[in-house]
This record gives structure tokens, C-alpha cells and sequence, in this order.
DNA sequence: CTGTATCCGAGTTGATACTG
DNA sequence: CAGTATCAACTCGGATACAG
């Protein structure tokens, strides 16, 4: 693990961070967020992600205890994901995340322009 | 960039967060908002991170518009770093998250163990 | 349908060495 | 002190094939 012992100021909040504020993981949480319970194939399509990031992202956060998983034994296998209460609240903050995003979008982008083309004018070789 | 069209339904929003949501960005603007002004080896110790992250993060978040630069011309070199406006607000959401880390470290390490001792069961074999 | 195992290319990160 | 350049190691993610 390169990432458990990054500092000691920070530790396990880096750590929990690490593990549960990855691409897929804020992806999968406010897509079922947003829609509800949801099956295994269904969130594949949603997101576009694959069969095995899926799975494996999916375990991790049932692990943690942010997503339920309901396994109904009939055939064709039903498997049903859900946010827990833990998976609710982490939501809510990571939409505000989304939120600050989206108010931020334009400004960035500005930033983003204005940097670049300072760059621009010093490599006017 | 391999995240830029994860999927229609998160667009731009994932594209930002998934730049300035990275692991050294978060932890470069907490320690910037806990600090306060800071110079390229103050954060590179306090971080723990190796001059190559420090440097392209900060560029990139400079780019960005969440950390402001000043360059002071005299030797040996010093360089501070801050946080913008930006970087400020963008602190208050992502602090969001590390309260919500900490908040429940145990219950996440509580659901770890419970999901783990239930599988050491079924491997009992 | 819901996964798991394997292979492999691509992107990321750190160590090291060097410059201003 | 504050970076940049380069290279090797590692991790991640996708595709594919197979299993329950």
C-alpha cells in the first residue's frame, strides 16, 4: 500500500478517501442516488463501465457498508444494489462536490483560458 | 483523457471532479486552507509527496484558478502558494467530505469487519 | 443474468539526476 | 530553494472467456 501511510496529519481520512472517492465509486453512488435500486446489468449500461470495474467497485463499496445487495436465488439470477444509510449520507456529500462543480464550471474554464494563454505568449519563439 | 465522456449522464461535472478530485489536489488544498500560505518544500514535507506530484499538481491547480502563485525574484528562490477564492469554496465542499471520513471511519471499518468475518465462514473449508 | 479469472495495454507515480 | 526531465515500477481499467 503506497497510500496508507501518506501523513501522518491526514492518515485514515486519506485513506477512506482514497478508497471510496474513486471514478467509479462517486459514479455508481449518485447514479443510485438518482435512480433507486437498481440490477447489476442496469448500472453497467448507466454508466457504461465495465463487467469487472463493476463488480469489483460494487464489492468495495457493499464492503464498506455504502451499498446494499439483495440476492434473490431464483433464475435467472436477480441481484438487486441499493444505497445504505451510510451510502446516503456519503451522497449528500459528495453532491455537494457536484454541486460546487457545476457553479464552478465557467470559472475554471476561464482560469483555465487565461493560464494558457499566458503560456502562449512566453513560448512566442 | 480517457475520463472525459464516462457516460451522457454526468458529462462535465465528472470531467471536473475527477481533475481537481484527485487524491495529492484534495489533500493539497486541506493542508492550504489548515496552513495557510505555504512554500514548495513546506508542502512537499507535510505532504509527503515527491516533487514531481507536488509540482504538476500545483501547476494544475494553479491552472485551474484554485491556488494562487507568487514567485519572489530573490535567491535563493521563494515561492508561496495560497488559496484563491476558488480554492476556498472548493475547500468548504471537499472539508464536506472529510467530515463525513471521519464521521464514519467506524462504522466503515465496522462494516469492513463484518462483511470479512462473513466470508472467513464460507471459506471454512 | 450475475459474476469471477486472466491477460495486457495505458496512464500514473516515485526515485533519481540535473538546472536555474 | 524550486522546479523539470527521464525512466522504471506499479496500478488501473477494459476485453475476453468462462462459471453458477
Amino acid at each position: 500500500m503506497t497510500k496508507s501511510e501518506t501523513c501522518p496529519e491526514f492518515g485514515r481520512i486519506n485513506e477512506v478517501l482514497a478508497r471510496v472517492g474513486d471514478r467509479w465509486s462517486v459514479l455508481l453512488v449518485i447514479s443510485l442516488a438518482r435512480h433507486g435500486v437498481s440490477r447489476f446489468n442496469e448500472l453497467k449500461h448507466r454508466l457504461g463501465i465495465s463487467q469487472r470495474m463493476l463488480s469489483v467497485t460494487l464489492k468495495a463499496l457493499e464492503r464498506d457498508g455504502l451499498v446494499l445487495r439483495t440476492h434473490y436465488p431464483v433464475i435467472p439470477p436477480k441481484v438487486e444494489y441499493a444505497l445504505s444509510e451510510m451510502g446516503l449520507s456519503f451522497h449528500a456529500a459528495v453532491d455537494a462536490l457536484g454541486y460546487w462543480a457545476v457553479d464552478n464550471l465557467e470559472a475554471i474554464d476561464a482560469a483555465r483560458a487565461q493560464y494558457d494563454s499566458g503560456r502562449t505568449e512566453e513560448q512566442a519563439d
